[in-house]
RNA sequence: CGCGGGGUAGAGCAGUUGGCAGCUCGCCAGGCCCAUAACCUGGAGGUCGUCGGUUCGAAUCCGACCCCCGCAA
């Protein structure tokens, strides 16, 4: 094995990347020369300066650690870093055409969604809000246009029907992690070949505020439900009750529907709310300030909610 | 000093013009019943987040601190 190591700088913000990042600098074919991610931003009660969950991990590891405001600036020190490749997980920032052509192996993503469906920012919570049985990851190379490089490799995860944003970044985190190691040397000693997306086939999702996340209870049940997975852990489904938020964190489809759209009723002694087909029993919630409770122990603390209207 | 809600029995909550600490559920015991998560009776279980102050007396008023949570970013 006499193959030199490939020089590898890692660029990535959110936890989901660190299983991929680590299953990299673990493997002994690459060379990793740091990590690229945000600055440290202000978040979190009280504003405090909070460092993206990568730089927690790379710090740990002794790894050296870039945050630029801009990259537009950052090209130099680009140049100066001498990677043969960028590995990016969901970086943050759409990469400047300069800085893609600098690594002679170019800046290689890895994204959550089986492209060309479901470009953009909101690919997590897309496939489940739409029911969809499959979505995956594909490990593509960076061009200019955003998520429209040509595809790597691709695996396929199957959706569980309780399948929430956060279970499924777990999956991606660890699909991501166990063939991304392998993946990055087929390419680079060409057995596999990017193949060019089917532009015609692309859709787009936009990044998810917390405006998509209120609840419309004329909508179905079932659709409500969709949106409640999709949206767990954040920013949570949510709903308003005596002009408090109330997240709906855990729920399921009843058929029953005599409880008008958003009117709060008990169906098999559960706590439930009427839909515009169908209704919502609710497993778990939350009211502003308070803790997650089971609906059970919501009505014991709360029980004039039943018969009033959540909007 | 970004805005705001909250810490009271195992759980969820009420209780702030200061006056022996409550409700629902759960739990334990007994009863009713062919039977039951139903119903009836009885019971156990609380340093009211912590420390200090005011007061004859503080869950309640004042001060400091700790912890949890919603928004925003």
């Amino acid at each position: 094995m006499a193959s030199p190591k490939v020089k590898i700088l890692l660029a990535g913000s959110p936890s989901l990347a660190v299983p991929a990042f680590q299953a990299i600098v673990n493997d002994q074919r690459f060379q990793v020369l740091g990590l690229l991610t945000q600055p440290d931003q202000p978040a979190g009660r009280g504003l405090k300066l909070t460092p993206p969950p990568t730089k927690v991990w790379a710090l740990k590891n002794g790894l050296t650690v870039w945050q630029p405001e801009k990259l537009k600036t950052w090209q130099s020190a680009l140049v100066n870093i001498k990677p043969d490749m960028v590995v990016v997980i969901a970086y943050g920032q759409l990469i400047p055409q300069a800085l893609l052509e600098i690594p002679p192996q170019g800046w290689v993503n890895v994204h959550g969604s089986l492209l060309p469906k479901y470009r953009g920012a909101g690919v997590l919570s897309a496939p489940i809000i739409n029911g969809d049985q499959q979505t995956g990851i594909s490990i593509m190379k960076l061009v200019k246009e955003l998520d429209a490089g040509p595809v790597i490799a691709q695996v396929k995860i199957n959706l569980a029907s309780d399948e929430t944003m956060g279970s499924l970044a777990s999956k991606i985190g660890q699909v991501a992690a166990d063939i991304l190691p392998d993946t990055l040397i087929g390419y680079i000693e060409r057995r596999l070949i990017p193949q060019k997306q089917n532009d015609s086939q692309a859709s787009y999702v936009g990044l998810v505020a917390t405006a998509d996340a209120k609840i419309d209870w004329h909508k179905s049940a079932l659709e409500i439900e969709r949106l409640v997975r999709a949206m767990q852990p954040v920013p949570g489904a949510w709903t308003t009750w005596r002009d408090q938020r109330l997240k709906i964190i855990e729920a399921t489809v009843s058929d029953q529907s005599w409880l008008n759209p958003g009117k709060v009723g008990l169906i098999d002694g559960q706590l439930a709310i009427g839909s515009g087909q169908g209704a919502l029993i609710i497993n778990r919630l939350q009211l502003a300030g308070r803790q997650a409770v089971s609906g059970n122990d919501f009505l014991i603390g709360q029980a004039d909610v039943l018969g009033e209207y959540l909007a």
